[in-house]
DNA sequence: TTTTCATTTGAAATCATTTCAATTTGGATT
DNA sequence: AATCCAAATTGAAATGATTTCAAATGAAAA
């Protein structure tokens, strides 16, 4: 629903990766999250079409895939890698509180490439960390009744992050 | 070196945090350093003057810090959180061959603060990432003969990173 | 000195990620 | 259809940064 214009297997033929089922199923789930999630929502997300799916699988393929462009990974969330299929410049933000990451569109681009002070540069990424506006919103303590990643965030992590401030 | 015009019992003092011996230890030795030391490379450069100090300790006292915008934590090195005593906003810079951690100044200002979209935002990050000047200087494989965290990074980490491409 | 409370410490637990060897898969060849 | 082979997948074990937790220490107050 976001970028899939294309078939799923062009994407990854165009590129000589080979259109495996769980490939195939892997790139559906994450071009089709605008969530950003980590490895472990993938793995829960897929577990009805690919039962037998492993996290080594997913970690590869996720590696593959960012290798070529298809994905980009995330580090805003300190505790585990989040997955982004929208791959078109553009900056993040992480709330400490539920845990989202959501897309921002903002003038500094991160689409920069080229050298800096000699220094090659091959990624770029605009992270903004506080509070977002549903937690805002949902003031007092505990955080406000989010789903997916957000809510999966939340119940884990014992006090690492995402409790009360 | 960096920011020590203030004493750092003054630094620590107006801030409300006790004095304490580690505290001060660690104070000193992050704001000394301009390599982004992780908390081994902490521990390690601090052995001497604190033989007893603990990674616990030195985990809880950084937090503190930050907490209280004396140091930045860093996420640009996805294995590891590296600490800057330069509070002023810049742009990182890590290189994914020798693990170096840069700073960059750019035009684009990672100071910015308030809301966007809503969301109240408490820090602001510009990383990039790639290859270090020095590291296209020693072009073929393995990484030139850094010192410090960056050949910290390159001694362990088995093939997680920083080690051919 | 005795009490009290914050700080420090080390050991154990947690958990994301990596490693690795074995199994499975699918295409090519016979 | 049967065989072969390299790539892909898998699960279990290892790794290592970070957190948890309860005991030990320290320093100020009573
Ligand atoms: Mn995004
Ligand atoms: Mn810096
Ligand atoms: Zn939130
Ligand atoms: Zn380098």
């Amino acid at each position: 629903m976001i970028s899939n214009e294309k078939p799923l297997r062009a994407l990854l033929g165009e590129r000589g990766i080979k259109p495996t089922y769980q490939r195939l199923a892997i790139l559906a789930e994450v071009l089709d999250r605008r969530s950003h999630p980590a490895i472990k929502d993938l793995h829960f997300g897929l577990k009805t079409k690919v039962p037998t799916l492993s996290k080594t699988t997913l970690y590869s393929t996720l590696e593959l895939f960012a290798r070529h462009g298809l994905v980009r990974t995330l580090r805003i969330d300190p505790v585990e890698a989040r997955y982004d299929g929208w791959t078109a410049p553009h900056h993040h933000f992480h709330c400490e509180r539920c845990g989202a990451i959501l897309d921002l569109n903002l003038a500094c681009p991160t689409g920069r490439r080229g050298c800096i002070d000699g220094h090659e540069i091959r990624e770029v990424h605009g992270y903004f960390r506080g509070v977002c506006r549903s937690c805002l919103a949902g003031a007092a303590s505990s955080a406000s009744p989010k789903r997916g990643a957000a809510r999966a965030a939340l119940v884990k992590h014992p006090s690492r992050r995402y409790q009360h401030a």
